[in-house]
RNA sequence: UGCGGGAUAGGGUAAUGGCAGUCCACGGGGCUCAUAUCCCCGAGGUCCAGGUUCGACUCCUGGUCCCGCAACCA
């Protein structure tokens, strides 16, 4: 890796984070995906040789929990999404020269071999340790899966961590009292043989590197009190059937052990690599160079919920195999929805099939994307918005001038006037190509764009104030001059949009005449001559009407609401197709029930808990007094609607905090999604329940 | 609550400690080849409270709010 400017005469790659193979796309992913893809296109266009890669991630816990209860294979569950992805990127013209995915044998075995040198070089430790295990469901419980009591403070903790108490790190099998947090079984601890990755080792060499990275600052210096404090070494393995399995000498996964996913899944940014260099051939696109030659250069595009594992593990990971240290992790910001954050689970999406199947050209959505805000800030999507970004800057700006120019040059001349580009313009477009290089060293996508549009509005305003219409008859050369300009500030237009919008640059391109591929041409294609003859412009960018928006505010809204309704319906619906717990055989005595103190209650004031889905802070009168009670209630519950309910309380569980709001006693409430108990008669606040 | 990131006009985005600028939207006026562009005028802003300083968006202290990760009494 260089520090120098872009373009280097290294090889680059380009990356952007793995999408999960475990649900449909939307606009939060798409921003990501589109900003590297322009990201790329830019560094092509300053002549940097430069390839996008990426691919599913196939591997992990949550894959093969879905992939269970769907009935399937975590295989063909992931598959599944892997092959709706690898179609519609391109239909946003986000398109990877090569596109893996995590569990292909290119990967697998990169892993391996890169977990062998790992080993080889020292830096992969086994250790026994215990692990929670749940004898009832035979399952191994690793990290969160179990929780317990802490060996230092005697407080509720977490397998990983003492939470709540005095905040250490627990190593697996510190935790006293283990349970299962999924079934609540009690856990056993077995001795298990883990590998550990000594990333303390390589603390030295990490502080170095996050000096030297480029990129966000979010990037840059989120990870650096975490390097600049204590390095814990990092268990690599899991005890799991679903991922790579361990390079074992006795025959690989035979004990059980497979990789933990953050091990293989960025490693896919090599073996993506690897396959497309090997499909174009070394000549062409040479990987090694890339990963393992000092001036390879590697941008890495992420969300901003990944940086630690970009800065810290990746790299160390790299460094410690002999690989190259990439030289730029730049993080993006998320995508709320009408000011509100996105979910997925409440169909607060703006989903990438549903954006298609409305018709509008993918073009307009990689423009709001990629220059609505900086990358690393977080962006809003509305269709308002997007209506008015379009319409105004697509349209009205770029859209507009490159047809009155064309239309204008077209009728009068038949194409590009006979004589050369003024100095001035010429000028204009150096310095756009200027801003345009600025901003790929700066890891501005929007920056790209914005050159892109100032020079539009250049343009607008150059022909407006020349105003080649009065000038045909009275200064006809002058006309011819300034028309003249205009094309070319067309063709500059044309390849300085490409990495925004490559099917409207290329559009653009065409109707000039321009020689060659737009896609493939560098920034001194803006200076190329158009084609002396070319045929009447069609408009670039289709206006967005208002009645357009008004259905589509609508659609989202009603969507919004029913999946609202469909979640509080589903629990009567399914009740059928609902798997119910068995009862249990072990029965209590009467006096172990008379243990609880369960009462009637009242809610008498209830607010939301500032950062928590389902928590609600609530004040409840329970005849004798009154209690703050914290409860899980908000999937089925409007905050709003809850004073005046009548609930059953257990008066005398212990105390506990959540959110660091204290709760004062549980309340009782059915299945997952917590459906409220309630009396039917009128019995007062502070009935006793038997 | 722990760790981290962030806050500049209605929405974006700039400003080595030195006149808060710019793009879009908004109000008024003008122009018109074009998918209503351009020009002129106008209204509107540094999250709050202290401090350092001749001078603070910028530096320091405290607070508020937003976001991510973790924790979601089931």
């Amino acid at each position: 890796m260089s520090h120098e400017p872009f373009p280097t005469d290294g090889t680059t790659v380009v990356t952007c984070g793995l999408p999960y193979a475990n649900g449909d796309l939307h606009v939060g992913h798409l921003r990501g995906y589109v900003a590297a893809d322009a990201y790329n296109r830019a560094l092509g266009k300053l002549g940097q040789e430069t390839a996008y890669v990426c691919g599913s991630d196939m591997h992990g816990t949550p894959i093969a929990v879905n992939a269970a209860e769907a009935g399937v294979s975590p295989e063909s569950f992931a598959l599944e999404y892997h092959e709706q992805y690898q179609e519609t990127f391109p239909e946003f013209g986000v398109e990877f020269d090569n596109y893996g995915h995590t569990d292909d044998a290119t990967n697998t075995e990169l892993t391996r071999d890169i977990v062998r040198t790992l080993e080889d070089e020292g830096y992969v430790y086994e250790k026994e340790i215990m692990v929670a295990f749940d004898p009832e469901e035979g399952q191994a419980l690793p990290d969160r899966f179990v929780e317990g009591t802490c060996p230092y403070c005697g407080e509720r903790a977490r397998g990983d961590e003492c939470d709540e108490g005095c905040g250490r790190h627990l190593e697996p099998g510190e935790i006293e009292a283990p349970e299962s947090t999924v079934t609540g079984n009690p856990a056993e601890y077995r001795e298990r043989t883990h590998r550990f990755f000594r990333v303390s080792e390589l603390q030295a060499y990490l502080q170095g590197f996050i000096d030297r990275l480029e990129g966000t600052e979010n990037a840059k210096n989120q990870p650096r009190e975490w390097i600049e404090g204590e390095l814990r070494d990092w268990c690599i393995t899991r005890d799991m059937d679903w991922g790579v399995d361990y390079p074992g000498e006795a025959g690989e996964g035979e004990d059980g052990l497979v990789l933990y996913v953050w091990v293989d899944a960025p490693i896919e940014y090599i073996a993506s690599t690897r396959q497309y260099s090997e499909r174009v051939g070394a000549d062409t696109y040479d990987w090694e160079e890339v990963w393992t030659d000092d001036d390879g250069e590697i941008v890495h595009v992420i969300g901003r919920d990944i940086i630690q594992h970009h800065t810290v593990f990746w790299p160390a990971m790299l460094h410690a195999a002999g690989y190259t240290e990439p030289r730029a992790v730049a993080a993006t910001g998320f995508i709320t929805i009408n000011g509100k954050g996105l979910s997925t689970s409440r169909n607060r999406a703006i989903w990438a099939r549903e954006y298609l199947d409305e018709g509008f050209h993918p073009d307009l959505l990689r423009y709001y994307l990629t220059t609505n805000g900086g990358l690393q800030q977080d962006v809003d999507f509305s269709w308002d918005k997007f209506q008015s970004r379009v319409n105004s800057e697509l349209v009205g700006a770029l859209g507009n001038f490159a047809y009155r120019s064309l239309l204008f040059a077209q009728r009068n001349y038949g194409g590009t006037p006979d004589t050369d580009v003024s100095e001035a313009v010429a000028d204009r477009i150096d310095e756009a190509l200027a801003a345009f290089r600025a901003a790929v060293n700066d890891y501005s996508v929007r920056a790209v764009g914005e050159a892109a549009l100032d020079l539009a509005r250049f343009g607008n305003e150059y022909i407006q104030r020349e105003e080649p219409w009065n000038l045909v008859d009275e200064a006809p050369e002058r006309a011819e001059q300034v028309i003249r300009d205009c094309v070319q500030l067309s063709v500059a237009l044309a390849v300085l949009f490409e990495p925004i919008a490559p099917d409207t640059a290329e559009r653009l391109y065409d109707q000039v005449g321009a020689d060659g591929d737009v896609h493939a041409v560098t920034l001194d294609a803006a200076h190329d001559a158009p084609a002396a003859e070319f045929g009447e412009p069609d408009e670039l960018v289709t206006k967005i009407e208002d009645d357009r928006v008004e259905t589509l505010n609508e659609k989202l809204a009603e969507r919004i609401a029913e999946s609202a309704s469909d979640e509080e319906s589903e629990p009567t619906d399914d009740t059928e197709t609902m798997d119910l717990e068995p009862i249990t055989d072990d029965r209590v005595s009467f006096d172990t029930f008379q243990d609880l103190d369960l009462r009637v209650g009242r809610i008498e004031t209830a607010e939301p808990i500032e950062g928590a889905d389902k928590l609600v802070r609530l004040e409840v009168d329970i005849g004798v007094e009154t209690r703050q009670v914290v409860a899980g209630i908000r999937q089925l519950h409007e905050v709003d609607d809850l004073p005046g309910t009548r609930v059953v309380l257990v008066a005398n569980l212990e105390k506990s905090e959540l959110f660091g709001v204290e709760s004062n006693g549980m309340l009782l409430a059915a299945g997952e999604e917590a459906d409220l108990l309630t009396t039917h008669a009128d019995s007062p606040p502070g009935t006793k329940i038997r």
